[in-house]
DNA sequence: GTCTATAGAATGATAGAC
DNA sequence: GTCTATCATTCTATAGAC
Protein backbone atom coordinates (compact mmCIF):
# COMPACT_ATOMS: atom_id res chain seq x y z
CA UNK A 1 0.00 0.00 0.00
CA UNK A 2 2.73 2.37 0.91
CA UNK A 3 4.49 1.01 -1.36
CA UNK A 4 2.61 2.00 -3.95
CA UNK A 5 2.05 5.04 -3.29
CA UNK A 6 5.81 6.13 -2.97
CA UNK A 7 6.13 4.66 -6.29
CA UNK A 8 3.46 6.19 -7.53
CA UNK A 9 5.01 9.89 -6.26
CA UNK A 10 8.41 8.16 -7.71
CA UNK A 11 7.11 7.95 -11.33
CA UNK A 12 5.65 11.37 -11.53
CA UNK A 13 8.77 12.91 -10.26
CA UNK A 14 11.43 10.94 -12.43
CA UNK A 15 9.25 11.93 -15.17
CA UNK A 16 9.00 15.38 -14.83
CA UNK A 17 12.21 16.06 -13.51
CA UNK A 18 14.05 13.45 -14.24
CA UNK A 19 17.14 11.42 -12.15
CA UNK A 20 19.57 13.72 -11.13
CA UNK A 21 16.58 16.16 -10.92
CA UNK A 22 14.65 14.35 -8.74
CA UNK A 23 15.07 13.64 -4.83
CA UNK A 24 14.11 11.58 -2.58
CA UNK A 25 13.35 13.79 -0.06
CA UNK A 26 10.72 15.32 -2.87
CA UNK A 27 9.28 11.80 -3.72
CA UNK A 28 8.94 11.11 0.20
CA UNK A 29 7.05 14.36 0.39
CA UNK A 30 4.72 14.14 -2.83
CA UNK A 31 4.18 10.65 -1.56
CA UNK A 32 3.20 11.74 2.10
CA UNK A 33 5.53 9.89 3.97
CA UNK A 34 8.60 10.15 5.92
CA UNK A 35 11.64 10.13 3.64
CA UNK A 36 13.28 7.35 5.61
CA UNK A 37 10.09 5.27 4.28
CA UNK A 38 11.18 5.44 1.01
CA UNK A 39 15.02 4.02 1.94
CA UNK A 40 13.02 1.32 4.06
CA UNK A 41 11.09 -0.06 0.84
CA UNK A 42 13.76 0.89 -1.90
CA UNK A 43 17.30 0.37 -0.42
CA UNK A 44 18.38 3.80 -2.58
CA UNK A 45 17.44 5.69 -5.18
CA UNK A 46 18.96 3.93 -7.67
CA UNK A 47 16.67 0.67 -6.95
CA UNK A 48 13.72 2.98 -6.87
CA UNK A 49 14.53 4.00 -10.47
CA UNK A 50 15.00 0.68 -11.28
CA UNK A 51 11.21 -0.33 -9.74
CA UNK A 52 10.00 2.56 -11.98
CA UNK A 53 11.10 1.22 -14.94
CA UNK A 54 8.44 -1.49 -15.77
CA UNK A 55 6.76 -1.07 -18.85
CA UNK A 56 2.77 -0.99 -18.06
CA UNK A 57 1.30 -4.23 -19.36
CA UNK A 58 -1.40 -2.14 -21.97
CA UNK A 59 1.17 -0.27 -23.44
CA UNK A 60 2.85 -3.47 -24.49
CA UNK A 61 -0.16 -4.85 -25.83
CA UNK A 62 -0.90 -2.13 -27.88
CA UNK A 63 2.22 -2.62 -29.22
CA UNK A 64 1.61 -6.25 -30.59
CA UNK A 65 -1.67 -5.55 -31.33
CA UNK A 66 -0.35 -2.87 -33.73
CA UNK A 67 1.84 -5.18 -35.33
CA UNK A 68 -0.43 -7.72 -36.05
CA UNK A 69 -2.80 -5.21 -38.44
CA UNK A 70 -3.32 -5.76 -41.90
CA UNK A 71 -0.26 -5.26 -44.25
CA UNK A 72 -0.21 -2.00 -45.57
CA UNK A 73 -1.82 -1.05 -42.24
CA UNK A 74 1.34 -1.28 -40.04
CA UNK A 75 3.10 2.31 -40.49
CA UNK A 76 -0.58 3.97 -39.61
CA UNK A 77 -1.20 1.69 -36.55
CA UNK A 78 1.79 2.23 -34.85
CA UNK A 79 1.62 5.83 -35.35
CA UNK A 80 -1.61 5.83 -33.42
CA UNK A 81 -0.15 3.43 -30.82
CA UNK A 82 2.66 5.68 -30.22
CA UNK A 83 0.13 8.62 -29.39
CA UNK A 84 -2.35 6.14 -27.55
CA UNK A 85 0.75 5.20 -25.02
CA UNK A 86 2.08 8.93 -25.03
CA UNK A 87 -1.68 10.03 -23.43
CA UNK A 88 -1.59 7.33 -21.44
CA UNK A 89 -0.67 8.55 -18.16
CA UNK A 90 1.35 5.53 -16.89
CA UNK A 91 3.00 4.97 -20.04
CA UNK A 92 3.58 8.40 -20.99
CA UNK A 93 5.29 8.59 -17.44
CA UNK A 94 7.48 5.90 -18.36
CA UNK A 95 8.42 6.74 -21.67
CA UNK A 96 9.33 10.25 -20.10
CA UNK A 97 11.37 8.91 -17.69
CA UNK A 98 13.47 6.55 -19.69
CA UNK A 99 14.13 9.23 -22.30
CA UNK A 100 15.14 11.99 -20.11
CA UNK A 101 17.42 9.54 -17.95
CA UNK A 102 18.69 7.18 -20.48
CA UNK A 103 21.76 9.78 -21.78
CA UNK A 104 22.63 9.86 -17.97
CA UNK A 105 22.36 6.90 -16.38
CA UNK A 106 23.72 3.36 -18.39
CA UNK A 107 20.90 0.89 -16.42
CA UNK A 108 18.26 2.60 -18.31
CA UNK A 109 20.03 3.28 -21.69
CA UNK A 110 19.55 -0.52 -21.57
CA UNK A 111 15.88 -0.66 -20.86
CA UNK A 112 15.76 1.79 -23.80
CA UNK A 113 17.63 -0.39 -25.88
CA UNK A 114 15.89 -3.53 -24.74
CA UNK A 115 12.01 -1.71 -25.20
CA UNK A 116 12.97 -0.95 -28.59
CA UNK A 117 14.48 -3.91 -29.66
CA UNK A 118 12.52 -6.45 -27.87
CA UNK A 119 8.99 -4.62 -27.16
CA UNK A 120 8.67 -1.94 -29.86
CA UNK A 121 10.09 -4.63 -32.64
CA UNK A 122 9.09 -7.73 -30.52
CA UNK A 123 6.37 -9.00 -32.36
CA UNK A 124 7.07 -7.75 -35.57
CA UNK A 125 8.46 -9.87 -38.45
CA UNK A 126 10.39 -7.75 -40.73
CA UNK A 127 12.20 -9.58 -43.31
CA UNK A 128 14.27 -12.98 -43.39
CA UNK A 129 17.40 -11.01 -43.19
CA UNK A 130 18.32 -10.82 -39.33
CA UNK A 131 20.56 -7.42 -39.84
CA UNK A 132 18.26 -5.67 -42.48
CA UNK A 133 15.61 -6.43 -39.78
CA UNK A 134 17.46 -4.50 -37.20
CA UNK A 135 18.22 -1.68 -39.33
CA UNK A 136 14.52 -1.01 -40.03
CA UNK A 137 13.97 -1.40 -36.35
CA UNK A 138 16.21 1.39 -36.04
CA UNK A 139 14.86 3.43 -38.01
CA UNK A 140 11.14 3.02 -36.44
CA UNK A 141 12.70 3.92 -33.40
CA UNK A 142 14.16 7.16 -35.08
CA UNK A 143 11.06 8.55 -36.31
CA UNK A 144 8.72 7.54 -33.60
CA UNK A 145 11.12 8.46 -30.28
CA UNK A 146 11.36 11.58 -32.74
CA UNK A 147 7.34 11.78 -32.27
CA UNK A 148 7.15 11.55 -28.78
CA UNK A 149 9.74 13.89 -27.79
CA UNK A 150 8.59 16.87 -30.29
CA UNK A 151 5.16 16.54 -29.75
CA UNK A 152 4.74 15.29 -25.70
CA UNK A 153 8.00 16.08 -24.20
CA UNK A 154 9.07 19.62 -25.63
CA UNK A 155 5.80 20.23 -27.19
CA UNK A 156 7.16 21.48 -30.75
CA UNK A 157 4.46 23.64 -32.35
CA UNK A 158 2.42 23.15 -34.61
CA UNK A 159 2.84 19.47 -34.24
CA UNK A 160 2.41 18.88 -30.92
CA UNK A 161 -1.56 20.18 -31.36
CA UNK A 162 -1.99 18.82 -34.20
CA UNK A 163 -5.24 16.44 -34.45
CA UNK A 164 -3.82 12.67 -34.63
CA UNK A 165 -5.14 11.88 -37.83
CA UNK A 166 -2.78 15.01 -38.83
CA UNK A 167 -0.26 13.19 -37.53
CA UNK A 168 -1.11 9.99 -38.91
CA UNK A 169 -1.54 11.21 -42.47
CA UNK A 170 2.45 12.60 -42.38
CA UNK A 171 4.15 9.95 -40.09
CA UNK A 172 2.30 6.91 -41.14
CA UNK A 173 3.50 6.28 -44.78
CA UNK A 174 7.16 6.94 -43.16
CA UNK A 175 6.89 4.14 -40.75
CA UNK A 176 5.24 2.11 -43.67
CA UNK A 177 8.50 2.37 -45.76
CA UNK A 178 10.66 1.46 -42.84
CA UNK A 179 8.42 -1.71 -42.15
CA UNK A 180 8.70 -2.70 -45.89
CA UNK A 181 9.42 -0.31 -47.93
CA UNK A 182 12.60 -0.05 -50.72
CA UNK A 183 15.34 1.16 -48.65
CA UNK A 184 17.86 0.39 -51.03
CA UNK A 185 20.22 -1.34 -48.96
CA UNK A 186 23.82 -1.75 -50.03
CA UNK B 1 41.61 33.75 -21.80
CA UNK B 2 40.57 32.11 -18.73
CA UNK B 3 36.89 32.67 -19.60
CA UNK B 4 37.06 30.50 -22.53
CA UNK B 5 38.69 27.94 -21.23
CA UNK B 6 36.17 28.36 -18.35
CA UNK B 7 33.57 28.02 -21.05
CA UNK B 8 35.24 25.38 -22.93
CA UNK B 9 34.74 23.30 -19.86
CA UNK B 10 31.40 24.11 -19.19
CA UNK B 11 29.84 23.22 -22.80
CA UNK B 12 31.47 19.75 -22.10
CA UNK B 13 30.12 19.17 -18.76
CA UNK B 14 26.50 20.26 -19.49
CA UNK B 15 26.70 18.39 -22.62
CA UNK B 16 28.04 15.08 -21.17
CA UNK B 17 26.14 15.22 -17.88
CA UNK B 18 23.27 17.83 -18.54
CA UNK B 19 22.28 20.84 -16.32
CA UNK B 20 21.39 19.20 -13.23
CA UNK B 21 24.22 16.48 -13.37
CA UNK B 22 26.64 19.22 -14.03
CA UNK B 23 28.18 21.20 -10.67
CA UNK B 24 30.29 24.30 -11.20
CA UNK B 25 32.99 22.98 -8.94
CA UNK B 26 33.46 19.89 -11.69
CA UNK B 27 33.45 22.97 -14.63
CA UNK B 28 35.79 24.61 -12.08
CA UNK B 29 38.10 21.69 -12.17
CA UNK B 30 38.06 20.26 -15.66
CA UNK B 31 38.85 23.92 -16.45
CA UNK B 32 41.63 23.81 -13.64
CA UNK B 33 40.72 27.18 -12.19
CA UNK B 34 39.10 27.76 -8.69
CA UNK B 35 35.65 27.51 -8.61
CA UNK B 36 35.24 31.23 -7.73
CA UNK B 37 36.65 32.45 -10.63
CA UNK B 38 33.66 30.75 -12.59
CA UNK B 39 31.33 32.89 -10.38
CA UNK B 40 33.32 35.58 -11.38
CA UNK B 41 32.94 35.60 -15.05
CA UNK B 42 29.95 34.18 -15.51
CA UNK B 43 27.31 35.26 -12.32
CA UNK B 44 25.61 32.11 -11.73
CA UNK B 45 25.30 28.62 -13.24
CA UNK B 46 22.37 29.67 -14.88
CA UNK B 47 24.16 32.64 -16.82
CA UNK B 48 26.92 30.08 -17.79
CA UNK B 49 24.69 27.49 -19.22
CA UNK B 50 22.97 30.77 -21.22
CA UNK B 51 26.53 31.38 -22.40
CA UNK B 52 26.58 27.81 -23.95
CA UNK B 53 23.90 27.86 -26.04
CA UNK B 54 24.96 29.88 -28.65
CA UNK B 55 25.09 27.58 -32.01
CA UNK B 56 28.22 27.75 -33.69
CA UNK B 57 28.61 29.67 -37.10
CA UNK B 58 29.42 26.57 -38.74
CA UNK B 59 26.62 24.71 -38.14
CA UNK B 60 23.73 27.28 -38.84
CA UNK B 61 26.09 27.42 -42.07
CA UNK B 62 25.71 24.29 -43.28
CA UNK B 63 22.02 24.21 -42.64
CA UNK B 64 21.74 27.52 -44.97
CA UNK B 65 23.40 25.54 -47.74
CA UNK B 66 21.87 22.65 -47.51
CA UNK B 67 18.46 24.29 -48.17
CA UNK B 68 20.08 25.67 -51.25
CA UNK B 69 20.95 22.47 -53.06
CA UNK B 70 19.19 21.46 -55.30
CA UNK B 71 14.83 20.83 -55.57
CA UNK B 72 14.69 16.87 -55.09
CA UNK B 73 17.88 16.65 -52.89
CA UNK B 74 16.91 18.47 -50.87
CA UNK B 75 15.91 15.73 -48.38
CA UNK B 76 19.02 14.09 -48.82
CA UNK B 77 20.77 17.21 -47.94
CA UNK B 78 19.61 17.66 -44.28
CA UNK B 79 20.45 14.30 -43.36
CA UNK B 80 23.86 14.71 -44.72
CA UNK B 81 24.14 17.91 -42.49
CA UNK B 82 22.29 16.15 -39.55
CA UNK B 83 25.04 14.05 -39.15
CA UNK B 84 27.76 16.32 -39.75
CA UNK B 85 26.97 18.75 -37.59
CA UNK B 86 27.07 15.76 -34.91
CA UNK B 87 30.13 14.42 -35.92
CA UNK B 88 31.56 18.20 -35.34
CA UNK B 89 32.50 18.43 -31.60
CA UNK B 90 31.12 22.14 -30.99
CA UNK B 91 27.90 21.81 -32.85
CA UNK B 92 27.55 18.43 -31.11
CA UNK B 93 28.42 19.85 -28.25
CA UNK B 94 25.37 22.22 -28.54
CA UNK B 95 23.22 19.93 -29.31
CA UNK B 96 23.49 17.25 -26.64
CA UNK B 97 23.21 19.99 -24.23
CA UNK B 98 20.09 21.52 -25.52
CA UNK B 99 18.50 18.45 -26.05
CA UNK B 100 19.33 16.89 -22.70
CA UNK B 101 18.12 20.07 -20.75
CA UNK B 102 15.15 21.12 -22.26
CA UNK B 103 13.03 18.97 -20.86
CA UNK B 104 14.12 20.41 -17.46
CA UNK B 105 14.62 24.29 -18.08
CA UNK B 106 12.46 26.70 -19.91
CA UNK B 107 15.30 28.95 -21.55
CA UNK B 108 16.90 25.92 -22.54
CA UNK B 109 13.09 25.29 -24.16
CA UNK B 110 12.90 28.13 -26.25
CA UNK B 111 16.11 27.75 -27.39
CA UNK B 112 15.38 24.68 -28.66
CA UNK B 113 12.50 26.17 -30.42
CA UNK B 114 13.87 28.84 -31.84
CA UNK B 115 16.86 26.71 -33.18
CA UNK B 116 14.11 24.73 -35.17
CA UNK B 117 12.12 27.21 -36.28
CA UNK B 118 14.53 30.06 -36.79
CA UNK B 119 17.78 28.17 -37.71
CA UNK B 120 16.82 24.45 -39.21
CA UNK B 121 13.97 25.76 -40.90
CA UNK B 122 14.56 29.51 -41.73
CA UNK B 123 16.17 29.40 -45.31
CA UNK B 124 13.41 26.98 -46.03
CA UNK B 125 10.71 28.30 -48.29
CA UNK B 126 8.99 24.99 -47.77
CA UNK B 127 5.15 26.17 -48.71
CA UNK B 128 3.23 29.82 -49.91
CA UNK B 129 0.98 28.70 -46.98
CA UNK B 130 2.95 29.84 -43.60
CA UNK B 131 0.59 27.19 -41.50
CA UNK B 132 1.52 24.20 -44.11
CA UNK B 133 5.20 25.39 -44.15
CA UNK B 134 5.54 25.21 -40.38
CA UNK B 135 3.62 21.91 -40.11
CA UNK B 136 6.50 20.12 -43.21
CA UNK B 137 8.73 22.28 -40.37
CA UNK B 138 7.90 19.90 -37.40
CA UNK B 139 7.92 16.84 -39.46
CA UNK B 140 11.28 17.27 -40.63
CA UNK B 141 12.61 18.27 -36.26
CA UNK B 142 11.17 15.58 -35.45
CA UNK B 143 12.69 12.51 -37.81
CA UNK B 144 16.08 14.84 -37.72
CA UNK B 145 15.91 15.11 -33.63
CA UNK B 146 15.18 11.50 -33.47
CA UNK B 147 18.09 11.10 -35.77
CA UNK B 148 20.45 12.38 -33.41
CA UNK B 149 19.24 10.80 -30.46
CA UNK B 150 19.24 7.49 -31.44
CA UNK B 151 22.39 7.43 -33.14
CA UNK B 152 24.79 9.60 -31.70
CA UNK B 153 23.05 9.80 -28.05
CA UNK B 154 21.49 6.92 -27.06
CA UNK B 155 23.89 4.67 -29.52
CA UNK B 156 21.01 2.74 -30.10
CA UNK B 157 22.62 -0.27 -32.89
CA UNK B 158 22.14 -1.10 -35.16
CA UNK B 159 21.81 2.61 -36.71
CA UNK B 160 24.67 3.79 -34.31
CA UNK B 161 27.20 2.23 -36.77
CA UNK B 162 25.52 2.67 -39.83
CA UNK B 163 27.28 4.04 -42.51
CA UNK B 164 26.52 7.49 -43.27
CA UNK B 165 25.19 6.31 -47.04
CA UNK B 166 22.87 3.78 -45.74
CA UNK B 167 21.53 6.67 -43.56
CA UNK B 168 20.93 8.53 -46.42
CA UNK B 169 19.44 6.06 -47.99
CA UNK B 170 16.33 5.42 -45.12
CA UNK B 171 16.01 8.47 -44.03
CA UNK B 172 16.74 10.86 -46.79
CA UNK B 173 13.41 10.02 -48.87
CA UNK B 174 11.52 10.28 -45.55
CA UNK B 175 12.88 14.04 -45.28
CA UNK B 176 12.42 14.89 -49.04
CA UNK B 177 8.95 13.89 -48.77
CA UNK B 178 8.18 16.17 -45.76
CA UNK B 179 9.59 19.19 -47.54
CA UNK B 180 7.58 18.94 -50.44
CA UNK B 181 5.61 15.55 -50.57
CA UNK B 182 1.86 14.89 -50.38
CA UNK B 183 1.38 14.89 -46.48
CA UNK B 184 -2.70 14.72 -47.48
CA UNK B 185 -3.76 17.83 -45.78
CA UNK B 186 -7.51 18.15 -44.70
C1' DG C 1 42.21 39.41 -11.21
C1' DT C 2 42.72 35.45 -8.12
C1' DC C 3 42.17 32.85 -4.15
C1' DT C 4 40.65 31.40 0.90
C1' DA C 5 37.07 30.74 3.64
C1' DT C 6 32.62 30.01 4.50
C1' DA C 7 27.69 30.68 4.70
C1' DG C 8 23.45 28.30 4.14
C1' DA C 9 20.94 24.88 2.24
C1' DA C 10 20.10 20.40 0.17
C1' DT C 11 21.53 15.79 -0.75
C1' DG C 12 21.90 10.29 -0.25
C1' DA C 13 22.00 7.31 3.27
C1' DT C 14 22.13 5.11 8.14
C1' DA C 15 21.48 4.03 13.17
C1' DG C 16 18.45 3.22 16.39
C1' DA C 17 14.39 4.45 19.40
C1' DC C 18 9.51 3.29 19.62
C1' DG D 1 6.55 -0.69 10.38
C1' DT D 2 7.41 4.19 11.29
C1' DC D 3 9.86 8.13 12.64
C1' DT D 4 13.68 11.21 14.85
C1' DA D 5 18.05 12.48 14.53
C1' DT D 6 22.05 12.81 12.28
C1' DC D 7 26.36 11.83 9.49
C1' DA D 8 29.06 13.09 5.81
C1' DT D 9 29.01 15.16 1.62
C1' DT D 10 27.88 18.22 -1.94
C1' DC D 11 25.86 22.12 -3.75
C1' DT D 12 25.21 27.36 -5.30
C1' DA D 13 26.78 31.51 -4.12
C1' DT D 14 29.14 35.40 -1.54
C1' DA D 15 32.38 38.24 1.27
C1' DG D 16 36.61 39.82 1.50
C1' DA D 17 41.83 39.36 1.79
C1' DC D 18 45.74 39.81 -1.27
Amino acid sequence: MLAERILAAARAEFSSSGYQGTSVRAIARQAGVDPALVYHYYRSKDELLHACLQAPPAMLERIVAAWSSPRGETGEALVRVTMANWSDPEASALLRTVLLTAAHHPETLERLRDLITRQLMGPARLSDDGAESRARASFIASQLLGLGLTRYVWRIEPIASMPDDEVVAAIGPTIQRYVDGDLAFA
